[in-house]
DNA sequence: GTAGGGTTAG
C-alpha cells in the first residue's frame, strides 16, 4: 500500500468512502464493488486494520467476496499493512496472507489474478517470509512488470541486491520503478558505484532516479558527488521534489557547502514544494551544520509542526555552536510540550553541558533518562558523561565511569579520556588510555599525535621522540588535515602545505603578509606541536603552511573586507591555529566560524565562542565571570528570537559563559532565500 | 498492485 504523504499518522477516511462504508452495513446484500471502494478508503487513509474489520464483517453474508480477486487484493494489503502495528488483532481476523492465499487457491481465477498475485508477494515479503514470497512469484502463471518489481523490492529489503539483480536481469520488460528499484538497492547495500551504473544506463529518469542517486551519494557520505549531481540535474533541467532536497541538503551539510544549501532553501521557496517535517529538519540540520545557526533558528520557528528528531536537530545544532544555554532551555520546553525526547536528544543535552562545561546538570541529565524518561543509557552517552567529567577535570571519576559502565568501552571512550589528559597534562592516566587504544584502534593516528602532545607539555621530550618513532616503526598514516573555504558558490580545499591551487601564489603572498602581522601582534608559534624530527625554522613553516591557514589567507584574499569567513575543518581545531586566528579575528577586524570535526569555533575580536574549551585553559574563575555578566548586560536590550528569549543566556550559575558573540542574533543579515537586506527578528 | 528523504558521543 502507498502511504498517504505527510499525513503520518492516520489522515481522515473520504466522505465517499464512508459513506460507501455505511451503504454497504445497511445492505442485505452486499456487492463487491463497494466493498472495494471503501477498504480503499480505509487502506488510503492508512486505516488498514478497520478495512480488514469491514471486511470481516460482510463474510458472513458474502463468501464470495474473498473469491474476487478485487477484494481479495486489498485484503492482503490491508493485512500486510496492520500486521505490522495491529499483529494481535490481524491474526484474530484470521486474515493473514496464509489464509487469503489459500482462499485465493480454492478460486482458480482469483489465484491467477495478477493483482491478487502482486499483493500476495508483497504481503509475503512484508511478513518477513522472503521464501513464500519467492514460491508465490514463481507459481505465478505469467509475470509482468508490477509483479517483478515487487519481487525485486522485496530482495532490496531484505538486502539482497544480487539476488535483486537476478530478477531485474532476466526481466523482458522494465519500466522506471524497475531501474530507480535497483539503484536504491545498490545504494543501501553500499555499492555507490553500481547505483551510478544502473543510473547512468537508464533512457528517462524522473525524481525518483534523482533522488535515489543523490541518497547514495548522501549515504555513502560522497557529499561531493551528491552535489556534482545536484548541478547535472538542474542542467538537465529536471525537477526536484521534496525527497530530492533532503538528500542534497544533507550533502551541503556534510560539506559545510552553505552556499549551496541557501541555494536549495531558494528553490524550495520557489518552486512552492511544500516544506514538510522532514524537509524543514533537513534545513534545520544544513543551516547548523554549515555554521548558519541564526538561518537555522529561524527555520525551526517557522514550522508549523515539529517533531522529535527536528527538535533534536535543533538541540544539537545549538550545542555545537556552543550556545548550550538554549539548547537546553529548548529541550525542557521540548518536553513542556509534551513530546517524547528520545536517545538522541540526550546526545545533545549532555553536549550542551560538556561545551558550557555544567557538570552537575549534566549528572542530573544522565540519571534522568532512565528515571524520568525511560530510555537506557548506550555507549554514546557514558561517552558524552566521560567527556563532560574529564573535559573539567574530574579524570578521576571519568575513569570510574568507564570502569562501571555496562558495556565494554571502545576506542571512542578511551580516545575521550585521552583527550582530557591533554588539557589536563596527566601523563599517566594518558598511557592507560593508550594502551587500550593500541589494542581497539592501533591504526589511527590520532591518539599517537595526542599522546605525543601530552608529552610535549609535560617536557618528557624521550616521550615525544618515542611516539614519532612508533608512528614510523609501525607505518602508521597521518590523516591529512584539509580545510574547506566556499567561494563562488564552489568549494576550495586545502592541505597543509597545498600548491595546488590556481592562485597559490596569491594565497601564500597574503599568508606572509598575516604572519607578519600576527607576530606584530604577539603570536608565537607553538612549535612543540610539531611532530616531525625538524629544525625550529621548518616547524615554524610547517605551522604556517597547515590548511586551516591556508584556506583564511584564500578568504581574506577573496571575500570583501569584514565579512565573514566560514571554514570546514575534517580533524580537530590545531591549537596553534586556534590562536592564531582569534588574532587574525582582531587584526582583520572580521568573524571567522570554522567546524572542526566536532563544534563550531565563532571568532571575533580576538576571542573564540568555545573558549578555548579544549585547551589546558581552565574554566573562568568566578571574578572573570562576573565581569563577563556585566559586560553582557550591557549588551543585552533585545533578543528575543522568534518570540523565544535568550536573555536567560547570561544568567549561567556554572561553567564557561561562551556565548558572548549571541547578540549578533538579533540583527541578521539575511543572506538566506528570497531577500537580500537585513532582516530585524527581533520582534515576534 | 511496485520505487526515493531528516537527528547521534570524540
Amino acid at each position: 500500500m502507498r502511504r498517504v504523504r505527510g499525513g503520518g499518522a492516520a489522515a481522515a477516511a473520504r466522505p465517499e468512502h464512508l459513506a460507501a462504508h455505511a451503504r454497504l452495513v445497511k445492505s442485505a446484500c452486499p456487492d463487491a464493488f463497494l466493498a472495494a471502494t471503501a477498504m480503499r478508503g480505509y487502506l488510503r487513509a492508512c486505516l488498514p486494520l478497520q478495512a480488514l474489520l469491514l471486511l470481516r464483517s460482510l463474510l458472513p453474508r458474502a463468501p464470495c467476496l474473498l473469491g474476487n480477486s478485487f477484494s481479495l487484493s486489498l485484503a492482503l494489503q490491508a493485512s500486510s499493512a496492520a500486521l505490522s502495528d495491529s499483529a494481535p488483532a490481524v491474526l484474530g481476523l484470521g486474515l493473514r496472507a496464509a489464509s487469503l492465499h489459500a482462499r485465493a487457491l480454492k478460486s482458480g481465477f482469483a489465484a491467477a489474478d495478477l493483482f491478487v498475485r502482486t499483493a500476495l508477494v508483497e504481503a509475503y515479503a512484508k511478513a518477513g517470509r522472503a521464501d513464500l514470497a519467492r514460491a508465490a512469484f514463481d507459481e505465478a502463471p505469467r509475470r509482468d512488470v508490477f509483479l517483478c518489481n515487487v519481487m525485486l523490492a522485496a530482495y532490496v529489503a531484505r538486502g539482497e541486491v544480487a539476488e535483486a539483480r537476478k530478477v531485474f536481469d532476466g526481466m523482458r520488460e522494465r519500466d522506471l520503478v524497475s531501474w530507480n528499484t535497483m539503484i536504491h538497492g545498490y545504494a543501501v547495500s553500499g555499492d555507490v558505484d553500481m547505483a551510478r551504473e544502473i543510473f547512468d544506463g537508464m533512457e528517462d529518469r524522473d525524481a525518483f532516479s534523482w533522488s535515489s542517486m543523490m541518497s547514495a551519494y548522501a549515504k555513502g557520505r560522497r557529499s561531493k558527488d551528491a552535489l556534482r549531481l545536484w548541478r547535472e540535474m538542474r542542467a538537465a533541467c529536471a525537477t526536484p521534489d521534496c525527497i530530492t532536497m533532503v538528500s542534497v541538503l544533507s550533502a551541503c551539510g556534510d560539506m559545510g557547502a552553505l552556499a549551496v544549501g541557501t541555494e536549495v532553501h531558494q528553490f524550495v521557496e520557489s518552486s512552492k514544494v511544500a516544506v514538510d517535517v522532514r524537509l524543514g529538519t533537513a534545513l534545520i540540520d544544513m543551516y547548523a551544520k554549515c555554521g548558519d545557526i541564526e538561518n537555522s533558528l529561524i527555520v525551526f520557528h517557522s514550522m508549523p509542526s515539529k517533531d522529535v528528531l527536528t527538535w533534536n536537530s535543533m538541540i544539537i545544532g545549538l550545542a555545537n555552536h556552543g550556545l548550550g544555554h538554549d539548547a537546553l532551555s529548548l529541550f525542557s520546553r521540548m518536553v513542556s510540550e509534551g513530546l517524547r525526547p528520545n536517545e538522541v536528544t540526550f546526545v545533545g543535552v549532555l553536549t550542551a553541558c560538556t561545551h558550557l562545561g555544567l557538570v552537575s546538570d549534566g549528572k542530573k541529565y544522565f540519571s534522568s533518562m532512565g528515571a524520568v524518561h525511560g530510555i537506557a543509557p548506550k555507549v554514546e552517552h557514558f561517552g558524552c558523561m566521560v567527556d563532560l567529567l574529564g573535559r573539567s577535570g574530574h579524570i578521576e571519576e571519568a575513569r570510574h565511569l568507564i570502569r562501571d559502565m555496562p558495556f565494554e568501552p571502545d576506542a571512542v571512550i578511551w580516545r575521550t579520556l585521552l583527550g582530557s589528559c591533554r588539557i589536563y597534562k596527566n601523563v599517566e592516566v594518558a598511557e592507560e588510555a593508550m594502551a587500550k587504544l593500541r589494542v581497539l584502534d592501533p591504526h589511527a593516528d590520532g591518539h599517537y599525535v595526542l599522546l605525543s602532545n601530552i608529552y610535549a607539555q609535560a617536557n618528557s621530550w624521550e616521550g615525544v621522540a618515542e611516539m614519532r618513532k612508533t608512528l614510523r616503526r609501525e607505518g602508521i598514516q597521518r590523516i591529512p588535515g584539509r580545510s574547506s573555504i566556499e567561494w563562488q558558490s564552489a568549494t576550495h580545499e586545502f592541505v597543509s602545505g597545498d600548491r595546488s591551487h590556481p592562485r597559490s601564489k596569491e594565497i601564500y603572498e597574503m599568508l606572509e603578509e598575516v604572519m607578519d602581522r600576527l607576530r606584530q601582534a604577539g603570536y608565537r608559534p607553538m612549535t612543540e606541536l610539531v611532530l616531525q624530527d625538524i629544525d625550529e625554522q621548518s616547524k615554524e613553516r610547517a605551522l604556517a603552511e597547515h590548511s586551516e591557514k591556508l584556506a583564511v589567507a584564500f578568504g581574506l584574499l577573496t571575500t570583501p573586507a569584514r565579512s565573514t569567513l566560514r571554514i570546514t575543518k575534517n580533524l580537530r581545531a590545531c591549537e596553534d591555529c586556534h590562536s592564531a586566528i582569534k588574532l587574525i579575528s582582531l587584526v582583520y577586524n572580521r568573524k571567522l566560524i570554522i567546524r572542526d570535526r566536532n563544534r563550531f569555533h565563532h571568532f571575533s575580536e580576538g576571542q573564540c565562542s568555545c573558549n578555548d574549551y579544549w585547551t589546558d585553559q581552565k574554566l573562568p574563575d568566578e571574578e572573570q565571570k562576573s565581569q563577563e555578566r556585566e559586560r553582557m548586560k550591557t549588551q543585552l536590550a533585545h533578543p528575543i528570537i522568534g518570540g523565544w528569549r535568550t536573555s536567560h543566556l547570561y544568567k549561567s550559575g556554572e561553567g564557561v559563559l561562551s556565548t558572548w558573540w549571541l547578540p549578533d542574533l538579533v540583527q541578521v543579515p539575511r543572506q538566506g532565500p528570497g531577500q537580500d537586506e537585513s532582516v530585524a527578528i527581533g520582534v515576534a
